[in-house]
DNA sequence: GTTACTAGTATCGAGTCGATATTATATTTA
DNA sequence: TAAATATAATATCGACTCGATACTAGTAAC
């Protein structure tokens, strides 16, 4: 490898980072406000808490609560208590947030104007980058059930073996924070 | 285009971006002034105003003064009235400054562990997508004078065909603000 | 020589962020 | 089973980001 190809890497990642996230502030949000809402409206209902989103997010739980209590005033989720552990919190995107997923970002603007070719190998490479990273920090890879070690493929949906239970066909998309990549 | 990949080439450089971010805290420097401190190490001194630095960064020149300022409290740049535009101000790094660039950062070590091939794919795609993006929001590159279209290549180093100057074998490398892609 | 325009800032309010401390609930263990 | 420990979520703090707005001081254009 080219002694700058790796920082050169970081950079990029950087900058267009920062490009999104410039148009990402408005509509009553921002940046931040915005990667935690996207995950609770991707995430199963096991893995939509307070510390699960610390974790997705990698930051504290302090923080993340602060941000989760904003998302909430401003009515785009809503928190739901668990009954049989009265300490835990499970949030849940309500209409009106579902309903800012409409305008498209700038780095997905820009993705539709590459070749397939060119995006499949983007996406490998992200991909490989973002596994080699999660498991030298020790990170949880934060994937869907479809590709989790636990689950197995039914005739209709799938089947988690770690939590016992049947998984409908959204279900096998949604993100698990217990998920665990097949080998 | 597969659906998701581009939504998926989205949710992995915020991700990547945030692993990062968060061990860019500490050391008394937070992932925002460790930007615009690695910015003004890699610029050319024509490109390293205020207004400069919020461009690249894609942020405003009211937030980019209080950062440039924070650094500048923290001894870690210093800043350089200009002489013939009593307006404007060109910064410039301390020896401390220099000093924070040693440890590596996540996705630079996440890098070293990919293959020869792995890595220069990926880095094609995030240039490719780098590019188009820049250009759908009309952002200037910030490439490297070696890449620029007014750049002459010479025995010992370039010359700059825009601002009609000779420029030093370590200049060629600096980022300029006026880079304009070589076609 | 007035009228733009430009470079940089101060200030504001909402919010991020890590650190720390606290509350309430669960789990372990003695 | 009671006491020690662990866990989930929050409140609070101080430094800072961030866009918006308003402002100052130089520079350029007409």
């Amino acid at each position: 490898m080219k002694m700058n190809d790796k920082r050169r890497i970081k950079e990029l990642i950087e900058r267009l980072d920062r490009i999104t996230a410039a148009d990402e502030w408005g509509d009553d949000i921002n940046p931040t406000q915005w990667t935690a809402l996207s995950y609770l409206s991707r995430a199963n209902s096991f893995s939509r808490s307070p510390s699960h989103v610390a974790d997705f997010m990698t930051t504290t739980r302090g923080t993340v609560s602060q941000t989760l209590k904003a998302l909430a005033r401003k009515g785009l989720i809503t928190e739901i208590r668990s009954e049989h552990d009265k300490r835990s919190i499970s949030y849940s995107i309500t209409e009106k947030g579902e309903k800012l997923f409409k305008k498209e970002s700038t780095i997905e603007e820009a993705a539709l104007q590459l070749g397939g070719e060119e995006v499949s190998t983007l996406l490998a490479g992200l991909e490989a980058l973002a596994r080699t990273a999660l498991k030298q920090r020790g990170y949880k890879s934060f994937g869907v059930c479809d590709t989790c070690s636990y689950h197995r493929k039914e005739a209709e949906g799938g089947y988690c073996n770690l939590l016992n239970l049947p998984l409908s066909p959204p279900q096998t998309k949604q993100i698990c924070h217990e998920h665990t990549s097949a080998k």
